[in-house]
DNA sequence: CAGACGAATCTAGCGTTGCTAGGCTGAGGG
DNA sequence: CCCTCAGCCTAGCAACGCTAGATTCGTCTG
């Protein structure tokens, strides 16, 4: 997992070839078969599932007055900087199921880390999942190229605007 | 590029390989490469473009009081209903370039037209750019399951009332 | 201590992928 | 009548995900 992490940050996925990983490891393919039958795609959610851990750490992390604002730079900072990882959580087709009872606890706790930011009230989880719909839309367009890196804080200031 | 377009929206686009569109159209592999000879990719980015212009025409199409809601409406259902092309169009890694001399025209329409919607005045540009995250991360995350379908009307409200 | 067992690992190979080198074919011009 | 050239095809390469079957080696039993 490791070494699928490393190769991805920097050739990205799709030099991330079981051959190479064994490689990596210096044993041959069929073990990692063993250790992951479903081979490729498992070894993905694997790495993801162990991003989702450190993300809702990073997300859990704001305490303070301005916390919109903090989460939301923490949370595009995350995807800035572990953009394979970021990748391979949330757009790569994934043996990880959502939204259902075999979801990983990891990415509920991570929402409901959100929920909280946000404060209660009516139609709280609504305003929650929109704020996390803007983090990954505004991530992976900025990472794509298709929002200009310049404006960067400006844009998180009227997130906080927009959501306080 | 129909033929490609058909295949990727009812099988994804891993289905839609060199030796498959050869055979859809009758042809043999050379014979793609010799209309597109960066192969594969290109094909891609060819069928991202003809998306571009769908969806700037649907985009440019609102003109309803509730413009905000309208948009949102008609981005969301373009997005669902045409999966395989708007992955295409923002989720692939893409032979299409932005924000420089080579973006094609049709993208930059489309932006122009959120803003338009947006309206003007200080700080606009980032508004639309907040705006078009947003629309595309509700996307993203409601194809794979990571929202709740049911409450699709309600965060549509959501965001046209945090927009205006 | 000999032999059987089982886990761990390897070699080798299947079918498919994107892509390309090189040859064939047939229409048009000198 | 032959040459050229555009258009197309067959055949093949390297790399992919994945798997069947053989081999090695420590441990446990008689």
């Amino acid at each position: 997992m490791a070494a699928a992490r490393t190769i991805a940050e920097t050739e990205g996925w799709s030099a991330v070839t079981v051959r190479r990983l064994a490689a990596a490891i210096g044993y041959s393919q069929p073990v990692l078969y063993q250790h992951f039958p479903r081979g490729r795609p498992e070894i993905i959610a694997a790495v993801a599932r162990s991003g989702f851990a450190q993300l809702e750490e990073l997300v859990a992390g704001a305490d303070d007055p301005d916390a919109l604002a903090q989460t939301a730079r923490a949370y595009l900072a995350f995807a800035r900087e572990h953009a394979g990882l970021y990748t391979a959580m949330f757009e790569m087709p994934s043996l990880n199921r959502f939204a259902s009872a075999q979801t990983p606890p990891e990415l509920r706790r991570g929402f409901d880390a959100l929920v909280a930011v946000l404060g209660r009230g009516p139609g709280a989880d609504t305003r929650a999942e929109l704020f996390w719909s803007m983090l990954h839309g505004v991530a992976v367009l900025e990472r794509d190229g298709r929002l200009p890196a310049a404006q960067r804080e400006e844009r998180i200031a009227e997130i906080a605007r927009l959501f306080s």
